[in-house]
RNA sequence: GCACCGUUCGUCUAGCCAGGUCAGGACGCCAGGUUUUCAUCCUGGUAACACGGGUUCAAAUCCCGUACGGUGUACCA
């Protein structure tokens, strides 16, 4: 049942890959929305033309397709409130940038890009910071200060000419997040801010407010950054006689370590993705690697990102898309930046990686058989990643756990050797291929009693035994359990590495 | 500089709004146990209320200040 009051939205810049931290304001958009079954809409905010990247919205869309995020409408759904792309809804926001001006809320600003770089750097200079503030507006060239006729002469010239705000005087405007509470602030600090643009193209500030108002948005639910725009917001919201949505302003994701917020160059530094889906540069064809490619689950990077900044309230960590849906409270955001932790992300992919079926897990191992040309021939492979599974964090991890079901070691671990190889191994290893060879069932149960029995038998160490013959078919102290592997490797390829084996290290001298 | 936001173990965090618990959990790390090895797993341990003042019988919790951090201060979003 769709609660149609409640809409929220994310509403992303194509100007490149989506950053995490963006994935993880989509979620909590998107967790937010179906908890109170609403609907959420995905709105491209390309009004600047300088900063377009191509492929940025096909990837964008890609990267929620694979961490499961659902729109209800946007760009790629389309819905009632479209377009939902600002570059195809231009017309509008000149509309009611007009309507600013005439209810006096706005006016024409005429100073050029350099003239007001100019006043900056005078500023500057005089160790002041230049604001386009409602002194300021007094001395510059724009339709509060020109007559009308000269207003009017400009704007038929064809000279380019921006929209700013005028921003109320010495007003307290008061203004109440879901997630901070009570926000007060002077519009005396405030500027006129640019809402229209002289290429045509309307500012964030307004194109935000308008579509907000226009597709009926009952929360705005975007990063921190955006909170000290709010009094502005607010503001345009008042000037436009609207009713104003709820808002929330999310804590930022801050890099591992030092200072500051997450950026790609903390992926590139530590060794960790910062994008969702590996994304190369078009331009520069500088290529960013992504969780995806990097092997995490979806499942894992989701229930990871979820938790960073926001928590059920009690101790539970392990979250399908469902069981966020239904834990999931705005008020239980927290208020303060959190440093990524990629040890708890792969701690979070163990985790789902375990979870997963035998037989699923082998459909991606086989994919990576075949990546090295390795041939499983008859073997169980499920059976092989119930074996391991629990050693890894990741498929990719999977083949230096179980490279000895599929071929002979090449070398032994020297380690190994010197603690494992003792003056009597050579002897009992010979003794224990004739005990194999007349072994017709090969099945773990059968070979492990027959062993252990000779071993009982000759009054063996357990351990000297075992662990010869583990570095033997193995080539390393590691592995499950010994005689699960030789019952997947056979009888032949058994007696075959010992064979090799023995040549190899052969027979230590007691010393 | 100015404005706004924030600050609990190394990290993610519970507790704060409605003051009174040895400040709880998880990751990591360390130790022990299980095991033929490694890993898993189990048990235990390590470690935090930024600082200073105030209010109060009592402050992580309420108030003020300081420090530190973050964001913003574009014809970017």
């Amino acid at each position: 049942m769709k609660n149609s009051t409640i809409r929220v939205r994310f509403a992303p810049s194509p100007t490149g890959p989506l950053h995490i931290g963006g994935v993880r304001t989509a979620l909590y958009n998107y967790l937010f929305a179906r908890k109170n079954g609403g609907s959420f809409i995905l709105r491209i905010e390309d009004t600047d033309q300088n900063r377009f990247v191509p492929g940025a919205e096909e990837y964008i869309v890609e990267a929620f397709n694979w961490c499961g995020i659902e729109f209800d409408e946007g760009v790629t759904k389309g819905g009632e409130f479209g377009p939902y792309r600002q570059s195809e809804r231009k017309e509008i926001y000149r509309q009611y940038a007009d309507r600013l001006i005439e209810t006096g809320h706005a006016y024409y600003a005429f100073d050029t890009a350099e003239e007001l770089n100019k006043l900056r750097q005078q500023f500057e200079s005089e160790k002041k910071t230049f604001t386009y503030d409602a002194e300021q507006r007094k001395h510059l060239k724009n339709s509060l200060t020109l007559s009308k006729s000269e207003v009017e002469k400009i704007l038929n010239d064809d000279s380019q000419y921006v929209v700013r705000f005028k921003m109320p005087e010495d007003q307290l405007i008061i203004m109440e997040d879901e997630i901070r509470g009570r926000v007060e602030v002077n519009t005396g600090v405030l500027d006129d801010k640019i809402l229209f643009k002289s290429d045509g193209m309307p500012t964030y500030h307004l194109a935000n407010v308008v579509d907000d108002h226009l597709m009926k948005i009952s929360h705005v639910i975007r990063g921190e950054e955006w909170l000290p725009s709010l009094p502005l917001h607010v503001s345009l919201y008042d000037a436009f006689r609207w009713d104003k949505p709820k808002f929330a302003h999310l804590p930022l994701l801050l890099k591992p370590d030092g200072k500051g917020k997450l950026s790609k160059r903390d992926g590139d530094r530590l060794g960790f993705p910062v994008f969702p889906l590996q994304w190369t540069d078009p331009k520069s064809g500088e290529t960013s690697r992504g969780y995806r490619e990097d092997g995490y689950f979806p499942e894992a990077f989701i229930n990871m990102l979820a938790l960073l900044g926001w928590n059920p309230g009690d101790e539970r960590e392990f979250f399908n898309m469902e069981e966020l849906i239904e834990a999931f409270s705005i008020d239980k955001v927290g208020k303060s930046g959190s440093r990524f932790d990629q040890e708890k992300a792969n701690w979070f992919n163990h985790h789902y990686l375990v979870e997963k079926s035998n037989e699923e897990l082998s459909d991606l191992f086989l994919l990576v058989l075949k990546s090295k040309n390795i041939d499983p021939g008859k073997k169980n492979i499920a059976f092989i990643m119930g074996l391991v599974k629990e050693r890894v964090n990741f498929v990719s991890e999977l083949w230096e756990q179980s490279s000895f079901f599929f071929k002979a070691p090449n070398e032994y671990d020297p380690q190994t050797v010197k603690k494992r190889w003792k003056t009597d191994s050579f002897g009992q290893m010979q003794e224990l291929i004739s005990i194999l060879e007349p072994v017709t069932d090969f099945t773990s149960d059968n070979t492990e009693n027959t062993v252990k029995t000779w071993i009982e038998q000759k009054e063996y160490g357990m351990g000297a035994i075992m662990n010869a013959f583990r570095l033997l078919i193995v080539g390393a102290a590691k592995g499950p359990h010994l005689f699960d592997i030789i019952e997947v490797i056979g009888k032949k390829e058994t007696l075959d590495r010992m064979h090799k084996g023995l040549e190899v290290l052969g027979k230590k001298e007691a010393n």
